[in-house]
DNA sequence: CTGAAAGCGCTTACAG
DNA sequence: CTGAAAGCGCTTACAG
């Protein structure tokens, strides 16, 4: 086993309270024995064990995020919201970063178990039936940022909503063939989907019901990665075809970016030849001028940030699902 | 107090054993007493403690992260990698992010006596010479990202020659007056700088000098917020006088992105009327056709890392330093 | 299937 | 200034 507080004291001649003692500063140590322990602490190469350490003081509470690629940027802008308000408040913040299914589900288990955190927050998915029970079994409170769950702390947006701004906003602008760009992604139980980006579709439909249009299967494509990459191999898909749509929405900024590069690289004009709107409002999409309905994606994560604190701290709940609103916000991708 | 293992054993009439077993999903528990315990738990709202229940086991090591914002892609990659790492390898990843100079001390302080984690890792600063001494004294390695330290385990680049490397270009290009925009960060010890972008000036003023060129004080600017925002503000600054320059370096490419946004808003022809180059090669430097020089950030995290992970191992480490490569990369901001 | 007891590695009064 | 002892809240053989 590792050096213990024991073989310290041993090697120094002197008991484990006075190691202690040392360890924590206390004035009430003789230098010379002082001396003695820190000579023993480094010969051996010693290392408090925080656990111990914290399970006889008042000791620090954990809470652990789950949320998918930090590459994506309105992960990070979430996972930005929820810090800034556990970093006021006190508690870690443990980040477990979702690379596949099979990790998600390894880490749900250990989790779910009480074994790291002392709260939950799921970014954008929410755990399957099985963990649900064990969290709710060992009181280990979970809220879920971006996903609307009735049975846990929910934060989340009308995404139905926002895919029919999006797509109302095209039809305003004369458009009447109209591509969708849907990301999907691998579930929790191994299967692919993405929640949001469906609603987004239904939007979508809404909308061009509401024009009397007809939703045509070849105008709705998938892009497998998150990726500006994957957004232009989208488009080209879209638009190498003899009858291309002249707006496509994205059912992510970081895909019409993609969407925008293709078109410079083609030579099309933005948005004559072509007009494209994202989903989310990151950062850049002002740089690039892009069209998008904003998420207040900061305050979803600051949101869902004291949604649980609250649960963890016992106090009521005033709400246990909020609502955060969709914006429009219209720029030179779509309205030139 | 919280509840504890003994009060739910109470109330459900049974030995703590058994709700320990029933915790931890033993087979060898009769179901009427599984059921009683389960209520019991139910009821009291009882909410075992992870850290009690790691130090009877195995147990998670963590590694803390200290970084400045999430709203900073340079930092999210290196954060990235370093997750890439530690989430193959194990511990649990502890994010603390720095919004000012106090708060830092504050968590310093704490990790420093060892409350909190087994491993370290800063990046782009360096812990204070106090924080240092305790954090030797308690045995927990540290390793910093984007920074030079000879005491500590360090992964950098050398940014003198990035400096260099900017500036020579635009020299090649013919520019003779080139601005510098740097960034300020608050320190540790409440002072302002920034050691990387100092560096990088340091590079600017040896390009300047082999060109036989004076380094004039007003043609370098500080940035005092990260921003695009500010970029921008810096750029006004600088082109807003009776002489210009025709180039200008600035030490990220979020600043540089807002010098692109301040030159497409004043109808400036990028290279011709104004050339821009950045620093970091960020995922849109692509997007925004910006020269700039290329640092392995995502590879900075990642050996940083397992520098740290090795210690944390008692491993020997084949070299304490690891210095990473940087490149020049030319696009159409400086080469129409 | 179940409980009493020892032990995980510390901290902290309590006595000296 | 220092040490023996109790206690933090669990898990895990060990007996039954």
């Amino acid at each position: 086993m590792a050096v213990t507080i024991y073989d310290v004291a041993k090697a120094a001649g002197v008991g484990i309270s006075t190691v202690s003692r040392v360890l924590n500063e206390s004035k009430n140590v003789r230098p010379e024995t002082r001396q003695r322990v820190l000579k023993a602490i480094a010969e051996l190469g010693y290392r408090p064990n925080p656990l111990a350490r914290n399970l006889s003081r008042p000791g620090f509470l954990s809470v652990g995020v789950m949320l998918g690629f930090l590459t994506n940027p309105f992960q990070v802008a979430v996972l930005h919201g929820i810090q800034q308000v556990l970093s006021e408040v006190g508690p870690n913040l443990i980040v477990y970063s979702i690379d596949s299914a099979e990790r998600r589900e390894r880490l749900l288990h250990g989790i779910s178990q009480g074994h790291r955190v002392d709260g939950l927050i799921c970014v954008s998915f929410a755990p399957g039936p099985r963990h649900r029970q064990r969290l709710r079994r060992y009181n280990i409170p979970v809220a879920v940022a971006d996903f609307r769950d009735p049975e846990l702390l929910s934060v989340y947006v009308d995404n139905v909503r926002g895919g029919y701004l999006a797509t109302r906003h095209l039809l305003e602008q004369g458009h009447r063939r109209i591509g969708y760009i849907q990301d999907v992604q691998e579930q929790p139980n191994g299967a692919f989907g993405n929640r949001p980006a469906q609603d987004r579709l239904e939007g979508y439909m809404q909308a061009l019901a509401e024009a009397g249009l007809p939703v045509e299967a070849d105008l709705v494509v998938q892009a497998n990665v998150f990726s500006r990459a994957e957004g232009a191999r989208a488009a080209a898909s879209l638009l190498e075809r003899p009858d291309p749509p002249t707006a496509i929405f994205a059912c992510s900024d970081m895909l019409a970016l993609g969407i925008l590069e293709y078109a410079r690289d083609r030579g099309l004009t933005v948005p004559d030849d072509l007009a494209v709107i994202g989903f989310d409002d990151i950062d850049l999409a002002t740089f690039a001028d892009l069209s998008t309905v904003r998420q207040p994606m900061v305050e979803l994560g600051r949101q869902a940030a004291q949604l649980l604190w609250q649960a963890m701290r016992g106090q009521p709940l005033e709400s246990r699902a909020v609502e955060m609103p969709l914006e429009l916000v219209v720029r030179r991708s779509t309205a030139g």
